[in-house]
DNA sequence: CGTAAGCATTCCACTATAAGGAAGTCAATA
DNA sequence: TATTGACTTCCTTATAGTGGAATGCTTACG
């Protein structure tokens, strides 16, 4: 069934609500870039008239989904979100699985542990034990990256779908060679160094169900030099182990 | 402004719009109750017919703010929803000045260090760090929790709004006295211990900004007979000490 | 095996709503 | 003080969104 142009100029499926692909628009608008946005600019990257936009936040900020800044008058996601999202991965079933094996993860692996999961071209980072090394300074505590910055995200998006090698060269902004991408896909655990000033390396193993459908991603991440010396192959094993655990315990979900 | 009853019978204020405001229902009643819900259970409890609400599910759905159970076609929260919040989460300035502090606080008090933040009258734990007790076999991972059930939780809804007793004592299901009421409100930490099997106790102080306004809540939490030895007080101090250093740092927003 | 029930989905007619143009308001700046 | 940019409100209009009726699908039961 063909996609209908509305009024807007923007297609809208048939059976499906224009106000509400507006609303979502605007929100998938508001999670790039700064916290508070200008409405008009808003308007002019949605292709909608600055009066509809208003109405539209207007409309968001009345159940928290939006908020607006009182002082500059921007806009930016409001928090009801966090609190769908706490209510969402609250009856996860892959995280209620997983939640007994973190700790004990993080204890013998010495490094950061956390869950991953993929959003359309994200990853998000959904539970986290942290590691044993230092005094949390430096913290990296962000919550949601472009997948294929990182070894959890690859692992994922390499899984989601058998045709997203050209999606991810365009995300990455270069090519990947044939056996990089075939590494993606079958490898036993991808390994990724920030190349910011944190030094951090990190190890993602899939956590699949009885069907071999990828749920999640456990990941390990520490220092560098940490990871080094431990061996990522004794770190990945540790994920390996686990996420094989899980395997007949976890249904299609 | 008077609200405006549209043909629905429920109510929209005039400049917003009423489509918006059904979504944000379903979103609200799909966040209660189970993982998967049946449309016309949706319908009846919206207060809508079952083509309007599989049309706005259908929309929802697009966008991966709703999903689809293949096999029992009933619907639920998506995944979309995880990655605004940590779009959202990633942004706050208060979870980003409380950051290089959980760590060490963890270090200090042995707990299970957490940030809270009250959403309507949701409390959400919106970052944490894992305590040294035990195995993490039976590791409490819930997200969001009605607020007064949690120490949390009352300390924000303490200082929501001047007017909140009347509504927490409906949420609580019993009266709540004047001078317990005015604990909630002033003093310096609350207590709670879970009356389920865990046996866990709470801690939780206000975090505010340099005009007084609270912004979320920092709390610890371990084995009742754990805090019973270490003292309250003292973990509340270390609690406070954290949340003083912050207020010169942290404007309003 | 046929029937009924429950639930999701589609079709169609109608009208109330959502969109945009014009105008108004407010704060910042030259 | 006038101008500019951004947000907000008002009003008109076209169509999108709603609900009633019908259809399709799955499961349970006699």
């Amino acid at each position: 069934m063909e996609n209908v142009t509305g009024r807007l100029g923007l297609d809208t499926p048939p059976g499906t609500l224009g106000t509400i692909r507006n609303a979502a628009v605007l929100l998938h608008l508001l999670s790039e870039g700064p916290a508070y946005q200008p409405l008009t600019d808003l308007a002019e990257r949605a292709g909608l008239t600055a009066p509809t936009v208003h109405r539209l936040l207007r409309s968001l900020k009345q159940f928290n989904l939006v908020e607006q800044d009182p002082r500059s008058s921007r806009y930016g996601l409001g928090p009801e979100l966090v609190r769908l999202s706490a209510c969402y991965l609250d009856r996860l079933p892959a995280l209620s699985a997983l939640n007994p094996y973190l700790v004990q993860l993080r204890n013998v692996t010495k490094a950061t542990v956390q869950v991953a999961a993929l959003v359309g071209t994200s990853v998000v980072y959904v539970d986290r034990v942290d590691g044993e090394d230092g005094s949390g300074l430096f913290r990296d505590r962000r919550r949601a990256d472009i997948a294929v910055r990182t070894a959890a995200g690859r692992v994922l998006f390499a899984r989601a779908a058998p045709s997203m090698r050209g999606e991810a060269e365009r995300m990455l902004g270069l090519s990947i060679s044939e056996e990089e991408w075939q590494q993606w896909e079958t490898s036993p655990y991808l390994c990724t160094r920030a190349d910011d000033h944190t030094s951090i390396t990190e190890i993602a193993v899939p956590v699949e169900d009885s069907a071999g459908y990828t749920l999640v991603c456990l990941s390990a991440s520490a220092a560098s030099d940490f990871i080094a010396q431990e061996g990522e192959d004794t770190i990945a094993q540790h994920l390996l182990r686990a996420a094989s655990s899980l395997r007949g315990v976890l249904g299609h979900g």
